[in-house]
DNA sequence: AAACAAACTTGATACAATTTGGAATAAGAT
DNA sequence: ATCTTATTCCAAATTGTATCAAGTTTGTTT
């Protein structure tokens, strides 16, 4: 097997389980724990995965979005300030698709004054809202991908095809100047279809996701209507953005 | 077991139950007190967790907020050894319904260790096992019906459709000699789809419920295979749902 | 297109560093 | 005072690093 492919394969892996020992991964990839150190050692390089004693894991930028918790979440005024950002932009009484991550998550919050209806496929968001008469919240169901709280599978397509929405709030693992990329494919295929069902698509993304890669391509900037950021963006790279139609907002 | 694992399960563990002594996380995570003890001088650094004599415990009082509470439960004394019975009732490597309700979630609480398949349309269950990757969790989806945590309309109604289980464990508003009721036209509509889908149906419902009526009818008795309630029911109506064919387990 | 050498990958191994479990000893609780 | 729990230290086990020989790929030359 060739370097790119284990080196993906490790990764996509580690993204599942999040920590992985390296006879575990030696043994998915068929080589030795001596090849699988040094793929680890290439990897570590990108930022993306962090090396431990007997293994490696994701590293915390990754799984912040695992719990939202002031405490463990990474750039947290950054994407404080996104969300405030974002939800300036949103009108009151709309119909939302909320997607799921930490930075989305943040957004949600500000939500409370202006009577949305909602649909998300993130359990943290449903829970803000879970009881709260005022604020309708409808759940996409799926399958509970465990490290992100989010919803995904046949349900979640399903559902966010069957419904539709004035705004998408979404978020993403990496964005680059082909377009936006995430983590996981099923996350990916249900992330498609809230586009599909929506209006307008606002991507908020913090600074350390523009310029980063992530495992699979999500979609094209012309499908995108606004990125939110923070100011720390690249700045090349957010005018390259800029020139293909999206409307930059930095926070 | 490498300790990034060990020590992830040891705080998770702590979240969970507040605190443990040191014998019990050895044992949970199959290594000595020792390097518990020192997993523990490393998570103390977090902040998270604190050491104590003999243990750990959660520096926080960890939020439970959606769960339901031990302190607002009535009967909750009642309501688990309600669950503990109908836990017995339950083989390993099911594919499981799993309904709203407190009474439920209790039972919910007790599956841990039975690697269960479970599709539930209760929110607060879906948080119980989100977090933990051994249980898959397939959520329902449909409009959050913010007093119950649980969701329900046409995405729910679908969702069970579409899906099938070896047993669905029911809740219910009320039981009479005619069957079972319950207190919202759209959760009775959700709770049908269930029963269509399921092989065995288990309802659990403590005394209280038993000869209470409630506002919409679920569905008549031979279409329950398993009825788990307390000894406290009344005795009368107890032999009255036996004769329908129906298998009572008082607890 | 074939032959060849340089550059790179790979798996294995010896040795260094870290981690682990347990025993001896100190500190704390009842 | 006695029992439990914490600390400290050490030997054993595990894991990491550096290095090397064998095998592959790549590029160049013929």
């Amino acid at each position: 097997m060739q370097q790119e492919q284990r080196q993906k394969i490790i990764e996509a892996y580690l993204n599942e389980v999040e920590f992985a020992s390296l006879e575990d991964m030696a043994e998915r990839v068929d080589a030795s724990v001596s090849t699988v150190r040094r793929d680890l050692i290439n990897l570590e390089g990108t930022g993306r995965i962090q090396r431990t004693h007997g293994g490696a894991r994701l590293t915390d930028p990754q799984r912040e979005e695992f719990v939202f918790d002031k405490r463990t979440v990474v750039e947290a005024e950054a994407k404080k300030r996104i969300a405030a950002a974002c939800a300036e932009l949103i009108p009151g009484n709309q119909n939302l698709f909320i997607d799921s991550g930490s930075t989305v998550f943040f957004v949600a919050k500000e939500l409370e004054g202006k009577s949305p209806h909602i649909v998300t496929n993130c359990l943290s968001v449903a829970n803000l809202y879970a009881s709260n008469p005022e604020i309708e919240v409808v759940v996409s169901g799926g399958v509970i991908y465990p490290r992100l709280q989010t919803m995904v599978g046949p349900l979640a397509v399903q559902a966010f095809e069957q419904l539709s929405a004035d705004i998408a709030i979404m978020g993403g693992g990496g964005a680059t100047s082909d377009g936006i990329m995430n983590s996981h494919l099923l996350m990916v295929e249900q992330q498609k279809a809230m586009i599909r069902s929506a209006q307008t698509i606002i991507f908020c993304m913090d600074h350390t996701k523009i310029g980063r890669q992530s495992f699979s391509f999500l979609c094209p900037w012309d499908e995108v209507d606004i990125l939110v950021t923070n100011k720390e963006a690249d700045k090349d790279l957010v005018r390259t953005i800029k020139k293909q139609n999206v409307n930059v907002v930095l926070a």
